[in-house]
DNA sequence: TTTTATCTATCTACTGATAGGTAGTTTTTC
DNA sequence: GAAAAACTACCTATCAGTAGATAGATAAAA
């Protein structure tokens, strides 16, 4: 399913997607994004027909690009370890672009998108709250390790909101030390 | 310092700071602003020469009204009875919007709006969180306060933009609960 | 010969912003 | 108290800039 794109392309995207984590959706123009990789507007309308077309490709490939990156949840690594995978893509994430993830700009933004992007915009946080589910699910009841893992993903978006407005991305830090505290207590329990 | 502003002014800021929460800054145009409040895009700038200003007077009208619903944070009550105080307004705000708090929306924003409105959105977090820490200063560490008050702003922020993004307000509600059990036990401890 | 990837040129719609005018109200001055 | 000045809140008209999108041409590659 996961549809490929040439070169250009994804360099179009790469650009794409940098801009829209900072402004949203709006915030990127075919323009700007032609005179970034070398082409005209109109060539930009070549790889993606409409701009929601555009969109959708992008969070689509920030989904993939992710889930190969947390791999299976279902593995035989300890929950605390997967926990701290998990911290560490939002980490990156944060202080490799200064701004917030993709999904949460566009999430923020959802009740104002094009449906198609709102909706893999919605497929991307049914990724992370099952991954994250499926890694506390070896030592948590079913329904606490849903509950917990939809809190942990929540917390995460939040404090990337706050690194990026108090420009201090120890607050991203400070949420992951509560929740390793918070599901540790949680585990023994 | 708080600024006041005539009744239509203020209308226009009501409908301003409803779209702005559903699409951002860049979404409220001065003419569509003018046609909701029926008068014409030449009169918004009469009341907001610019752009920016529109969007900082919106901003601390926000911050003037959450405080005033909040109150003293060092006052008598309980530490709880304040939690779920604050719990309540982010609950009012995303039931009351079907959208995100403004500033959860322009703080993700942040790295691409004016810097007036940016640094006004920037003391909006202060407020909450410098408000939490003092909710819950008379039963904890100071430090371990703060630490704990950006985590909760944080987490509630996050769940908002679940919430709006997956169109299933319990992520805000399930939040609650977690932060509300993960309080308990560090009060306790 | 068809496909791929680009171009030029253009369209309509909308953006924030400004200049300058006009009633109606308020305040100041004589 | 009346006239003059100033202020408030709007208006019309317009500007330059940018948005997404399309039609049709071109050149190279498969």
């Amino acid at each position: 399913m996961k549809k490929t794109y040439s070169a250009k392309a994804n360099e179009i995207m790469d650009v794409a997607e940098a801009h829209m984590r900072k402004g949203g959706f709006d915030a990127v123009s075919f323009r700007d994004l032609a005179s970034a990789v070398g082409v005209k507007s109109a060539s930009v309308h070549y790889h993606f027909p409409q701009k929601p077309d555009l969109g959708q490709a992008i969070v689509s490939r920030y989904r993939s690009r992710i889930a190969e990156t947390l791999g299976d949840a279902a593995d035989s690594r300890a929950s605390i370890a997967k926990l701290k995978l998990l911290f560490s893509v939002y980490s990156t994430a944060l202080n490799s672009g200064d701004s917030v993830c993709l999904c949460c700009m566009l999430g923020a933004e959802s009740r104002y998108l094009p449906t198609d992007v709102a909706a893999e915009v919605s497929l991307f946080f049914g990724d992370m709250t099952d991954w994250t589910r499926g890694a506390l699910q070896a030592d948590l009841p079913k329904a606490r390790a849903a509950a917990l893992a939809a809190h942990i993903i929540s917390a995460l978006q939040g404090a990337m909101v706050l690194s990026v407005a108090l420009d201090d991305n120890s607050h991203l830090t400070n949420t992951q030390k509560m929740l390793l505290r918070f599901v540790k207590s949680e585990l023994e329990s």
